[in-house]
Order: C-alpha cells, then structure tokens, then sequence
DNA sequence: TCAAAAGTGTTGTTGATACACCCATGA
DNA sequence: TCATGGGTGTATCAACAACACTTTTGA
C-alpha cells in the first residue's frame, strides 16, 4: 500500500480597502515550525471527508481570525506538488482564493499587504501568490462571484477602477470599464451617485447586482 | 491529528486517429472492486513525494498498457472534491490531461471510445469528463505543448480541422483555422503538401513545429 | 472659476466569423 | 469534367483601446 501525501489547503485571501483604494492580500503570522513568526498565507491540512471549499474557510478563520460570515465567495486555483516545498516532507497544496467583506471583519493577527506588493512570505507561498495573481485578473469581470464577492452588492465605477487596477496593474479607461459593466449579465447602473472622492470631481454611479 | 484524504490522480488521455478522424478518450475496464469491470479513467494514488505527471504517467502505464515513451504531453485541469464520489470513503481526484503517440502505443487493454461518445463510466467519471471537455478544448491553439502532444511534430491542415472539430463539436472554415495556426508562434507551414484524402480534393498543406 | 474625475461620443485596431471564388486532386 | 475539399481574398461584426469633449462636483 502506497503512503499518502498529506494534503494542504492554502487561500488567496482577497478584501477590497474602499479608502486605501487597493484590493489587500491576508497573511498571518505562523505560529509554529516551520518558519514560526513568518508571514504566510492560511492554510490548513484538509480533513477526511472535508471539501476543499469547507477547509478554505476554516483557514480563513482559524489563521486570519475572520468570522465565516465575513466569506463572500471562494473557488478553486491550482495545485502546486513540488515534493520539496514543506521541509516536513512531501505535501500538495491546492490554491483557493477567498473574498471576504471587510464590514464584517473583526480584530485577528492577520495583516492585510496591497495585493501588488506582498512582503517575503514562508514556503513557496511566494511562488504561489505569484503564480495565483494572472489567474485572480482573470477572473474579474468573468466570474461573477468572484467579482461580486469582491466589490460587495453595491460599489461605485471609481472602486471598480480602483479594483480593476490593482488586480490587472494598469487602470482602465472609465468609459471602456463602465461599457464592459453594462454589458455584464447581473449587473446594472442605478440612478444614485455617490459622493465625490475627497479631491473633489464629479461623483461617480453606483452599480447594483439584479440577481 | 486530522486523518488524511487519500489523492488520486485521474487521466484524460488524449490520442490522435488519423483514420477515424476524431480524438479518442483511453478508458479501460476497472481490475477490481469496486465497479469491477466497467470502464474508467485511468487513475491511481498518488504516492508520497510523487509528483502529479509521475503519477499521471504511471496511470497511463499500468492502466491503459501505454509505454511510457508515447506520452507526448501532460499537464493539471481541476481538482474534485466531493466526498462521496467513491463509495470506498472520500478521497480527492486530480484529473490531468495526457496525449499520447498513436504510433508508440503497444497493445494493453484499453478501449479508445472518440471523446465526443464516451461511454458511461465508473464513480463520478461521467462528471471529469463532462467538466473537462471545455477545458481541453479551450487549450488547443492555446497552450502549444497540448497542441503538439496531440497532433504530433507534422501535421496536415485537414488533421487540424479535424482535431477541432471533435475538441469543439463544430469544424472551422480551413481558411479560418490557417490563418490561426499561421499566427501561432513555433509552427510554420512547410512546402509540402500530403496525399489528398481518399474522396479526392486538394492535398493539405504540412506544418511543422519550429522549437 | 479652476482642478479633478466621471461620463458621452467617436474612431481605429484587432480577432472571429462567414462566404465567394480559385486551385489541385481522384475517379 | 465533375465532385471533393483545401487555399486565397474579402466583407462584416464585435470587443477593445484610445482619446476629444462634456458634465458635475469640491475648493
């Protein structure tokens, strides 16, 4: 019989800073060997029976200290085997990404990084995030959920700017985001404006998912 | 401590015939219990410190009694979770694709249904297959070493419009697809021309791989 | 009234689709 | 010489990018 490979669950997870204007990568302090007091991402290893989806959100909450209900959305990535990557032994590790609504977010030991400048993390886990990010930028605008998740029910075309930049690397023009907007299945200009940024400007539209 | 899920690794594998004109799944009938018999992905456990494509080529090997030396390619889809997908006890599945070298492939007891008519499979087969058919056919003309893996280092314009046609379900204008292979990077189109098809009509033009 | 930023309209480019027509083969 | 089917050229349409110009705010 053939010795099994422990298995790891490790997420990407994502929370949009309205006034930081920057989507935020959560990572956390290990507090154990290897790499003890180093940043990495949470990660848990996955139960018997357990779905990959249910251990992405106990990682979620028992590293990053985020309650469950703050979890607005999450899915699959890819799975990274380099038998070397854990100084343990030989583990898998399949990437999740997670969102979570920041309103709901209590205290926890976790810091949140800008997505474009995460500092040097434990593992591979930099190569993971690295690897991860083109998947993550495709994903917006594509997959709902995701961006749903992201930008929350309800958001302004200067956050979807904002989100858009940080996830891709350059900015979009608002008129091309705002026809792509109006094109997506689900999602509708609403006939609010909301308030100005602080350096003034005409205020932008909020946009509304139907379903 | 937390029990560990077993992996296993399930393959897609991907050939070529040039006489049917289609692309052909390898399924072969399952040794032992459970779904003694019936026809499945080849699939094993992936072993502690294998990495997945070992795991993959080893699939290949010992169930479809493929010589390692026709793999031409390999690479990850998706990962399957659910937990009653095999009535054994919950065990996670990591389906890859594989494409192999017609020409290479000894005897063994794998069937070869065409991809497009697969017949019904053991556990939750049916669904990796249904799953990944997008994924597959959103890899050709994308990712080159797909590509290549499965149509070899030569091939004529009528083996691609055929390839398409079974990734796909509909067949390109020959015009179309030339024009798609002329811009792809690493492939050119030679000077040759192959024997017409037996009903007659313009020999196809060669191309060939240049890296 | 000026700067800032969203929004409207317009234009050029690119890729995909579709098709008319030309060419080379076997029967 | 006809049917078969690949190859060339061209038209059409959608998506995207880019930018001039207009509108609406705060200072």
């Amino acid at each position: 019989m053939i010795e099994s490979t422990p298995v790891s669950v490790d997420v990407l997870t994502l929370r949009f800073d309205p006034t930081a204007r920057t989507v935020l990568l959560g990572v956390a302090p290990r507090a154990f060997e290897p790499f003890a007091g180093a940043l990495a991402l949470p990660g848990v290893l996955l139960g018997k029976g357990e779905r990959l989806r249910e251990a992405a959100r106990r990682a979620v909450r028992d590293k990053l200290g985020a309650p469950e209900e703050a979890i607005t959305a999450s899915g699959q990535l890819t799975t990274f085997d380099e038998p070397s990557r854990d100084p343990r032994g030989p583990t898998l590790s399949i990437a999740l990404w997670a969102t979570v609504d920041p309103a709901r977010l209590a205290g926890g030991a976790a810091t949140w990084p800008p997505l474009a400048d995460v500092p040097p993390l434990a593992f591979d886990h930099d190569r993971i995030v690295a690897d991860c990010r083109p998947l993550l930028a495709d994903r917006l605008w594509r997959d709902v959920a995701f961006t749903a998740g992201l930008l929350g029910r309800e958001f302004t075309t200067a956050q979807a700017l904002d989100v858009t930049e940080s996830l891709t690397g350059d900015r979009p023009y608002p008129a091309n985001l705002g026809r792509i907007m109006e094109r997506l299945p689900g999602l509708a200009r609403t006939a609010q404006h909301a308030a100005a940024l602080p350096k003034g400007g005409r205020p932008p539209s909020v946009w509304r998912w139907t379903s």
